[in-house]
DNA sequence: CGGAACGTTCTGCTCTCGGGAACGATCAGG
DNA sequence: CCTGATCGTTCCCGAGAGCAGAACGTTCCG
């Protein structure tokens, strides 16, 4: 009935967190409102209201429900855990000033791209609405990047799971187009994403390898897509392959 | 069967979050770990990594599941959110560095105890188990705190609701005895709790009133039992009655 | 004072979800 | 190279959980 019809996810649990979803979206939300925006009936949101409310996932304050801050305890932990935090936190700070621009280091969790740590120079309340989100591989700089160093088995096992649905009308929407995009990647050395992911935004990205070889992530940088031009792009990849080099060292240096 | 049976929660969300608190606990873990840490059944246990996985709650690595890092953006968020993490940001770290001891500001989210910044100078991987958690009101300092500028009925309710399990052989566990307790932390003007929430560990917290003129949280100092003595005592909660003053300062100028 | 809006509670029907078993793949040891 | 153990995956069925809808209680308007 609903458009959710896939049949492999649990559906509550599926409707528990896709209103931890909406209330973060709409900034804290009432019970009518969730209702009226999941198009649920009131008794079903309410009790997910109570279950999300019982472990912390939701506050409630007055008749708003907002996300709880136990969130951000596990969330922590999740980001600390990654080999390649540590590192990240010291150099993308580094290439935020260097380049001026915004950037962040990303990682691919599940067939998807989060950002593990990021300087955003811009107002944090917009990019504040974007970072809560998981990317798309097929849209952004990093998903390319990543997915450059992986098997084509795999690369079409991600693009199965998560299709590559068109975000702007610059998205890559054919997956052996998308094959061919990583081979242009790998030839030379660095993605970008032009106003594929989000209109108007431009970012370029570099794997990082660890030191088991294996790639584990991605540093980026962000600017307007009217900020383009070829010196800039030279320069902005400069600035990356140093830090990308930066990079791997200090994770091998960490590893010893 | 199980030990839960109110009975007015989703099982299947329950279930799920559940899932997640275990593979946070236990550090990543495996379908197999999981069947035998929740009793469940295999197949269910599947369903929930799977859902899980697809919204970026957990990630699969192999064959391990992790915390994913989308909740670390939810979490921020979250804590970002609350009208006194900026001024926390910034006072906590003077009071942690005034005493040398660990120091934290802590909120109250639906009748439980989350630490919204902390200092901590001891261990890291100690304190980032504890911290995932959520505290009791009745056997720690920052929940005395806070519930002494509470009426009757809503401490009331929230003891209800939590109940006051034993967690040490000092946790108050008498409803009316933790009200006088509350009673006396009102007279003294500061919350201690002494091995009642965890075994030789010494808490003094100070609630801290917004411009609203409600209790908006509590700051609190941390230290080993046996650190204990009167000079100290007194000591701390100079320094903690002088950055109460200064927190509230700062959130009422923050408020212009 | 009356009605609208909202959260809460209750009940019954349906379909989800949990259990169990069978399947497939991987790995270790004889 | 075969065999048994271990673990993840898939399938199917029945029980009961969860969703919907309506009725109730409260608050806040005009």
């Amino acid at each position: 009935m609903k458009p959710r019809r896939t049949g492999d996810t649990l559906q509550t649990t599926d409707i528990s967190l896709r209103v931890v979803e909406h209330v973060t979206e709409l900034d804290g939300a009432t019970l009518a409102e969730l209702t009226a925006e999941t198009g649920l009936a009131k008794s079903t949101v309410h009790n997910h209201l109570k279950t999300l409310s019982r472990y912390g996932y939701l506050n409630r304050e007055g008749d708003t429900y907002h996300v709880g801050v136990k969130l951000y305890h596990l969330g922590n932990y999740a980001r600390k855990r990654h080999e390649a935090y540590e590192v990240a936190r010291a150099v993308v700070p580094e290439l935020a000033d260097e380049t001026q621009l915004e950037a962040d280091f990303t990682v691919e969790e599940n067939g998807r791209i989060v950002s593990l740590y990021d300087v955003s120079t811009f107002s944090n309340t917009a990019s504040s609405l974007v970072d809560s989100r998981l990317f798309h591989v097929h849209s952004t700089a990093s998903g390319k990047s990543i997915l450059s160093e992986y098997s084509e088995v795999r690369v079409r096992e991600i693009l199965d799971r998560w299709g590559l649905p068109a975000q702007t009308e610059h998205t890559i929407t054919d997956a052996d187009e998308f094959l061919r995009e990583l081979e242009a990647v790998r030839e030379r050395g660095y993605a970008t994403s032009f106003g594929e992911a989000i209109e108007g935004m431009w970012t370029i990205g570099i794997p990082v390898t660890g030191p088991d070889g294996t790639v584990c992530g991605s540093i980026n940088v962000c600017a307007p897509t009217y900020a383009h031009d070829e010196a800039r792009e030279r320069a902005v990849v400069d600035a990356l392959d140093e830090k990308a080099a930066v990079f791997e060292r200090r994770l091998a240096e960490q590893g010893e």
